[in-house]
This record gives C-alpha cells, sequence and structure tokens, in this order.
DNA sequence: GACATTTGACCAGC
DNA sequence: GCTGGTCAAATGTC
C-alpha cells in the first residue's frame, strides 16, 4: 500500500494528488459536521440553515464517494466484500493522520459518539410514529407480523407473543410477562451461527432448558448490568423448531442501566433493533440524509460484492471475538486498500451503530502501530 | 480475582 | 405432577 509521504511531494504526483484530494474532501466533510454540531445551539431551530448544511455535509461526501468510485473503477477490481461488518481493521497511515486537525481529531473522538447516538434517537422518535414498530405482548394482535431486514440482509420478524405462539409454540401457561416483546432474528451467517445477533446490550446467560416439543434448548439470559443498577431488563433466545435458522428472541422488562450515568448509555429496545436492521439492509442507490454513508460507499466500492449489508459492531460474544463474520479479509488490490480505508473511515463514523468506541478505534486506533499497517506483501 | 457459562436442583404456576 | 423459569455451585476464560 502506499503511503503518503510529505517528504516526497514529488514521488507518486498523480496518486498523492488524486488520494489526497478525495482524504481531503472527507476531512472537509467531517470539519463541515464538526462546525454544523458547534452551531447546532444557534441555528438548531432554523430548517433553512440546517438544511444547507446538511445538504454541504452531503455534498462534500458525495464528491468523495464519486472520486471514489471513479478511481476504483479504473483500477483492478477490488475483492468483493460481505459488507463494512467485515472489513479488517482499517487504519489511515500514521502520516494521514498528522494531517488531520488535532481539534477535528478530538472532535471525531469525542463527539461523534454522541451525535451518532443523538441520531438512533431521533431515528427511535420517527420509529414509534412509524409503522414499523413492535407489538407489545399486552397489546395481543395475533395477526401481527412486521417484516424488517435483519443487518445481513436476511429478514428479522417482529412479532407479537400470540402470533409466536399460535405458529411455533404450544400455548403459554404461566409466567409470562405482560410486557413481553418477541423479535425473530436471524442467525448469523458467519462465525457463531449458534446465538443471535448482537443487539447492543450485554447479557449474562443464568439458565438453559429443554423445552417439550422443541428440538432447540432455551437460554436465558439477564442484563449484565443486573446487580450494579438493579436493571430487569431480561430475554429468552430460542431457535424455531421449523427454521432453526431464525431465533426467536423475547425480551422481558425494560433497561434501566443506560439510566445510570456510569451505565452504558446506548438504549436498544426490540424496536431499535428492527430499525438497526432494516436501516442496515436499505439498498442505496443515492445518498441521503439518512443513509449510511459507509455502507453506500462501502457498496460501491466494493465492486462485484454480494450486496449485502451488515450490522456494524457486529456480535462480540463473551470471550471478547470481535465480528461474526470472518476475523480478516484479504484485499489484495494494494491501491484499493486506501479506498477501503476511505470507506471504512466514512463507515465507522456514520455506520457504526452500537459499537461507537470501536468505531472510533477504527479511525484513531491507541496505539499507532505502524507495522500493523504494513501491506500484505510487506510483511513477514 | 473477576466475570462469564454450564448445569443440576429447586420453586412455583397451571 | 408436569413444566417453565430461576438459582447457585462448579467450572472456564482472561
Amino acid at each position: 500500500m502506499f503511503i503518503f509521504n510529505k517528504n516526497q511531494p514529488n514521488k507518486h504526483k498523480h496518486t498523492v494528488t488524486m488520494e489526497d484530494s478525495v482524504y481531503s474532501l472527507i476531512l472537509k466533510g467531517c470539519k463541515l459536521s464538526q462546525d454544523l454540531q458547534s452551531n447546532l445551539p444557534t441555528i438548531g431551530n432554523q430548517p433553512n440553515l440546517l438544511l444547507i448544511a446538511c445538504d454541504d455535509i452531503i455534498r462534500t461526501f458525495a464528491t468523495a464517494r464519486e472520486r471514489i468510485n471513479g478511481q476504483v473503477g479504473a483500477q483492478a477490481q477490488l475483492p468483493s466484500l460481505p459488507g463494512p461488518l467485515f472489513y479488517p481493521p482499517m487504519m489511515f497511515p500514521e502520516q494521514q493522520l498528522q494531517n488531520i486537525d488535532p481539534s477535528l481529531q478530538e472532535w471525531l473522538r469525542s463527539s461523534v459518539t454522541q451525535a451518532m447516538e443523538d441520531v438512533i434517537q431521533t431515528q427511535l422518535l420517527a420509529d414509534q410514529r412509524s409503522s414499523f414498530t413492535i407489538r407489545d405482548h399486552a397489546e395481543g394482535s395475533s395477526s401481527t407480523r412486521l417484516r424488517g431486514s435483519g443487518g445481513d440482509g436476511q429478514a428479522m420478524d417482529v412479532v407479537s407473543d400470540s402470533a409466536v405462539r399460535s405458529t411455533t409454540s404450544p400455548p403459554l401457561r404461566h409466567r409470562r410477562s405482560e410486557n413481553a416483546r418477541t423479535v425473530m432474528v436471524p442467525a448469523p451467517r458467519f462465525g457463531n451461527v449458534e446465538i443471535p445477533p448482537e443487539d447492543g446490550y450485554t447479557w449474562r446467560k443464568y439458565g438453559q432448558k429443554e423445552i417439550l416439543n422443541s428440538k432447540y434448548p432455551r437460554s436465558y439470559y439477564r442484563c449484565t448490568h443486573q446487580k450494579l443498577y438493579q436493571c430487569p431488563a431480561k430475554k429468552q433466545v430460542q431457535r424455531l423448531d421449523n427454521d432453526p435458522s431464525t431465533f426467536e428472541v423475547r425480551y422481558n422488562g425494560e433497561h434501566t442501566c443506560h439510566m445510570s450515568s456510569t451505565a452504558p448509555s446506548i438504549p436498544v429496545s426490540a424496536s431499535e433493533i428492527t430499525q438497526e436492521m432494516s436501516r442496515q439492509a436499505i439498498t442505496m442507490q443515492q445518498p441521503s440524509p439518512t443513509t449510511s454513508l459507509g455502507t453506500w460507499l462501502s457498496m460501491e466500492v466494493g465492486a462485484g460484492g454480494s450486496g449485502r449489508s451488515s450490522m456494524v459492531g457486529g456480535y462480540s460474544g463473551g470471550s471478547g471475538n470481535a465480528g461474526a463474520g470472518p476475523s480478516t479479509i484479504r484485499c489484495d488490490s494494494k491501491d484499493g486498500d486506501q479506498y477501503l480505508q476511505v470507506a471504512n473511515m466514512a463507515d465507522a463514523m456514520f455506520n457504526s451503530g452500537s459499537s461507537s468506541s470501536n468505531s472510533m478505534e477504527f479511525i484513531f486506533p491507541a496505539s499507532m502501530d505502524q507495522e500493523k499497517w504494513q501491506p500484505e506483501d510487506k510483511k513477514d
């Protein structure tokens, strides 16, 4: 992989110009976002100004995207990529990072995470107004079956308890919470397919039970912070007899742990999972304010890809494994690496779902071990 | 040592 | 008494 070297400005002049332009555009977009955030208190109630600011940001990233796409099209075809989640950890070359305004770095570190959570909250509100909401068991609609789409392109159904019972389980007799919510979650296509995808909260398994007339056992989880914050949230996970590739995940109790100032601040309800999965799976032809730029970029850059999107942040099991997919994906195209990195950076910034801290690590790793950045052909 | 999972035992609703 | 849900000791992992 070619690394931009300020000390040799004439070397690889053309490449540097082109790539530097893409990087500059993305950094400009970041700067515009930073400006917008700082100006929010004053222009937050002025839709026209907000629109202009958002358009500028979108236009900047769209231009970057066009250049990336143009360069990719003129070069060797990049390998097929399943989606942002499965990208190998990407870092900007250290020299590139040094070119980033320190204040911008700091903003990216500290603000983007909060901004993304704000976006999620906003989308949640919109979600709650839309028809794509989960039905509480108490509502008791036996015909409720809402179809979303899983992070890897698979469908995810949200069904009421009664609907689940009528199709997959014997009649329930007792101890079912009136506020229980059931989500049908597809098993990951990669990695540990025995466990349903990460939903943003950390759970501790406290039991497993063979269920009568069911081929698969039911696992019982409670919130990891139950003791610390008296968080009552629980969930039960069971594979469907007639569709082993689908998990029935039943949520009982609301998370209260995120209300604590020291507790995780990512409120993920079942409807958020639904919303996030559907958002990830949207096939985007044009960027829009609601478009996940990273996904959009990566889908375009990953020419010949499967078109499969994925949950950013991925599945992380209790053992600390990261990602449900292949742990590494080799990119044979040296030049392609840099475009993937650009896409990954954008993805980490705008498509990060629940693992925002990891996303920031993507962009600004705590330890900039340059050896890790060695191109494949320079390792060993 | 802290925290997670596993698994047999126990409790309680039906 | 059957069954689902939970407890808690044993065990594993980092």
